[in-house]
DNA sequence: AATTATTATTTCGATATTGAGTAAATTAAC
DNA sequence: GTTAATTTACTCAATATCGAAATAATAATT
């Protein structure tokens, strides 16, 4: 993480994009998800009531991958969003081991509620860019984080 | 987070964007923090080492902007290296609030002996991108970065 | 058909993180 | 100079997260 780091120039460089890299998303992110304190939810929670209600009701297993936390983890946030009735676990027929989460009416509305001020604030702190190098930056984050892991 | 989200082109741009550079640096930071398990540093306890080693002793304050945690989770950061010796709180003779974090000799060998390992997996993740769009990705990443919170 | 391997989710213990609140020291205002 | 406001770090309770083990169901192999 370091401007001081005397070592090649690639490795410098390298350096220097892994810390803009890694702050950037760390800022933004803090902005666009502070208001979800409003509504209670963390940010966990607030990726899977977005997930099913872009692309419809999913295993746990799915949903790990697109948030991005343990299998683990995910147990206690579809937990907790289940007590408050935003979704709710339901047998998936083809295959008993698995779950479908899905979300219920009160999930739907909340989402529908919070999903506009999210895509504001978004667009807000894109703004600073212009289009093109939004899709510049957009390009080249996407090359990066295809990167195989190991 | 959604491709399928039916907004303006500018809200569909912002909105990809924003997934894209958060998939990337979740992604890297990922593979790059992987290490750590092996030496049982957390990312935070790498930060605060790191910082110290490239700029020196420094307040708890300081040290919290540097890695981005809130104070109360630094305090414990700071108790867990200084239990393995790693650094050490010293008096702050100018200002009896605040203390001077400070590495060991053993917190120095350790940082030196991880650090190249750290710069060899960022070197490595940069390297998909050519040297000219790393210093791309790195400029638009600070301007995005930088945006005034609130 | 029985055994083995794989997959999906949950459980559980250990740890990290936050956020609110506290205490102490410093600075500013009057 | 005394009071008020700010700064600094720490404490503590609540919660989130991970990782490994457990459980259960399915798929593959023989």
């Amino acid at each position: 993480m370091s401007t001081y780091y005397q070592g090649t120039s690639e490795e410098r460089r390298a350096l220097d994009l892994y810390i803009k890299l890694s702050r950037a998303a760390e800022s933004v992110n803090q902005r666009v998800n502070r208001h979800l304190q409003d509504v209670h939810l963390t940010v966990s929670q607030f990726g899977v009531l977005e997930a099913l209600y872009h692309l419809g009701p999913m295993t746990p297993g799915v949903l790990c991958d697109k948030i991005l936390r343990s299998t683990g983890n995910l147990t206690l946030v579809i937990d907790n969003l289940e007590k408050r009735r935003l979704v709710a676990r339901t047998q998936n027929p083809e295959d008993r081991r698995s779950t479908i989460i899905e979300l219920t009416a009160a999930g739907k509305a909340l989402i529908e509620e919070i999903f506009p001020r999210h895509v504001a604030t978004v667009v807000q702190e894109a703004a600073v860019l212009t289009a093109e190098e939004q899709r510049q930056l957009a390009a080249l984050c996407r090359k990066l984080g295809l990167q195989m892991g190991e």
